[in-house]
DNA sequence: CAGGTATTGATATGTTATAACATTATAGCT
DNA sequence: AGCTATAATGTTATAACATATCAATACCTG
């Protein structure tokens, strides 16, 4: 179970390992990785914490790719339906799958201090909410699970 | 494990007890049931599913309870803080509090066809969401799990 | 190259949420 | 009762997030 988003590593190879994923994956099912949509998916990889739609739209204008919400909007949806990126409900921001290939279901854990965010790969629905569901008879399709707390740095950084 | 929202009960009495209780917690806590407070906790009551913050608005407004956005929000701030209600990230929308007095850290389960909101009082903070968080040394003040799927009711309307 | 589908461009608008500051009500104290 | 600190409400304005719509262009495929 590992969690990635709380450990330096190396940055750099990992957007680019992570590009270079998405790129073949679109290219196996015929998915368009446009100019908008790649440099959004490189700007979410390269920020590596969640984003506002409108973030991601300011920096998209500056570089000449669209100024109206529409455009990012339509980018991080590509995004998230290809599965590269997910969409943080309690922030109403967006992240890079930090799981690319493996992770659907995935959970979040973000820290309220520094906005950092890390990805697990639980499968929740296959835990206690999988059986209170099935006690239930309801047919889960997509699960958003997010937990809010403090990261090992910020609670360091306090102490 | 209960999970109340798709079955059928006595609602009436569900949302006068509930009220009752939530007088009693505010009596011994020291907390203001004030008007627009009780009546958006009563509404959310009867309502029982997910209602925007600018639905509630409008039926207050009607009743006079206040015309501008932040009342709706401070009463809702007030509900959820107090414990009274809850806030579903994935419809941006708030719900009461189905299991008053016992349920923290909640989880919910969302029928996208008929909107419904069945709350289960699971606790995923103590499941694989938290051996993730206590492996990466992360602390964990508040879960939003919730998922989006198919009721029972649904499923029979389907079929 | 014709025709359908996917993508982009552009304008406008809808929806959700909060900042800021003035005013009024309440609770506790003397 | 009168004073004071705090909590709650009233009000205006605006910030932040998201989508509908329609026209124009790019792209695949037969």
């Amino acid at each position: 179970m590992s969690t990635i988003g709380f450990a330096p590593h190396d940055h750099k190879s990992c957007v680019a390992g992570t590009l270079h994923k998405a790129e073949a994956h679109c290219a196996s099912q015929g998915l368009r990785l446009t100019p908008v949509r790649r440099r959004s998916l490189e700007i979410l990889l390269a920020e590596h914490r969640a984003l506002g739609a409108y973030d991601l739209l300011g920096i998209l204008a500056k570089e000449g790719l669209g100024a109206q919400p529409p455009v990012a909007y339509r980018a991080l949806d590509f995004l998230v339906g290809a599965g590269f990126a997910h969409k943080i409900e309690a922030l109403n921001a967006y992240i890079a799958c930090a799981h690319l290939g493996t992770c659907h279901m995935p959970a979040f854990l973000i820290c309220r201090s520094c906005k950092s965010v890390a990805e697990a790969d639980t499968a929740p629905a296959q835990g206690r909410l999988g059986d209170a569901a099935r006690e239930a008879g309801f047919v889960i399709e997509r699960t958003v699970v997010e937990a809010e707390g403090i990261c090992p740095q910020c609670q360091d950084a306090a102490a």
